[in-house]
DNA sequence: GTTGAGCGTT
């Protein structure tokens, strides 16, 4: 279950992340995206989720969260590796999520 | 001590 979670506070870390999405179930990795030259927070992160039933309630619980002082933005993270777009499309997949 | 829509380095 990998779930894109967008405007986050500058200060918030990965590891925030995964201390907020743990709490939901098994987070197998949490990433805040840094930008590649200034080393500063993009403002947007990953969070990898082992369940999807427990990925699609962080999702729910954790969307429009205000954390840091910023409503956080969660949303199902689009394939980093096949580009279908990010919802299935076609046939990628038989799953709904 | 800075900024604010977005889909990532491995």
């Amino acid at each position: 279950m990998n779930i894109y979670v967008s405007n986050l506070s500058f200060h918030t870390t990965s590891e925030d992340l995964k201390t907020l999405f743990s709490k939901f179930g098994e987070v197998t990795s949490a990433k805040v995206i840094m930008d590649k030259v200034t080393d500063r927070s993009r403002g947007f992160g990953f969070v990898e989720m082992s369940s999807e039933e427990n990925g699609k309630e962080a999702m729910t619980a954790l969307n429009n969260k205000e954390i840091e002082g910023r409503a956080l933005s969660v949303s199902v993270a689009r394939e980093k590796e096949a580009g279908n777009g990010g919802f299935s499309r076609g046939g990628s997949s038989n799953k709904r999520w």
